[in-house]
DNA sequence: TCTTAAGTTCGATAATATTCGAACTATCGA
DNA sequence: TCGATAGTTCGAATATTATCGAACTTAAGA
């Protein structure tokens, strides 16, 4: 399992976070890492096939929205919270004070 | 001129604005009315077609971010500030604390 | 009333994104 | 070493968005 690319805090671009997070899909994805400190792939599928989930965290990942570790042959997920806050400070929690809907 | 339909704070989706703020003609929009109170169209076109802006203005308009007056020929464009802070407090802030990059 | 200016609406075309099956890689356990 | 499991990558089909010219509408001013 080769390394994932996570961009640095500094290449974080808002734009890209927008359209990371205008999928309703991906913005569950989110909302679920907020409460569960880390996840894997197959914990958020909600039944979609393996490839399109791939595909979108593959785009929270080139967002920097989302952190992932190979662990075994199971893949963890968390938020980048800090690197968030830091970098775009009250973003995170006002994205996420919203109740899910 | 009939008027617009903007939608009420209520029927503001997160989705929908993060859809909206995800292309770069439309956040550059956006950060503008934020430093000049108002704004019409033309004003913001930067050389683009009208039918283009105009099509840039609806997804803002149908997001609830920004405000469509018409006055005499020219349409006034506002943030809808105190809306959208009251609907997601620090989102707006936490957008436009960003520099135009 | 004629003209001009500001936007909108309507197509059509081009560019992006999403979805998903199939084949592939890596890791664990038996 | 042989599955089995978790995800990735590839490719193709579909759907959504963006762009822009042309025709239209409304309001203001000469």
């Amino acid at each position: 399992m080769r390394p994932y690319k996570h961009p640095a805090a500094d290449q974080f671009a808002l734009e890209r976070i927008f359209q990371a997070l205008s999928d309703p899909i991906r913005l569950e994805i989110v909302r679920h890492l907020d409460r569960v400190t880390e996840a894997t792939c197959g914990e958020l599928d909600g039944g979609r096939p393996k490839s399109s989930m791939s595909h979108h965290f593959r785009i929270l990942r080139d967002a920097g929205l989302v952190h992932t570790r190979g662990a075994g042959t199971v893949h963890q997920n968390t938020l980048r919270r800090a690197e968030l806050n830091a970098r775009f400070p009250g973003l995170l929690d006002a994205i996420l004070a919203q109740p899910a809907g």
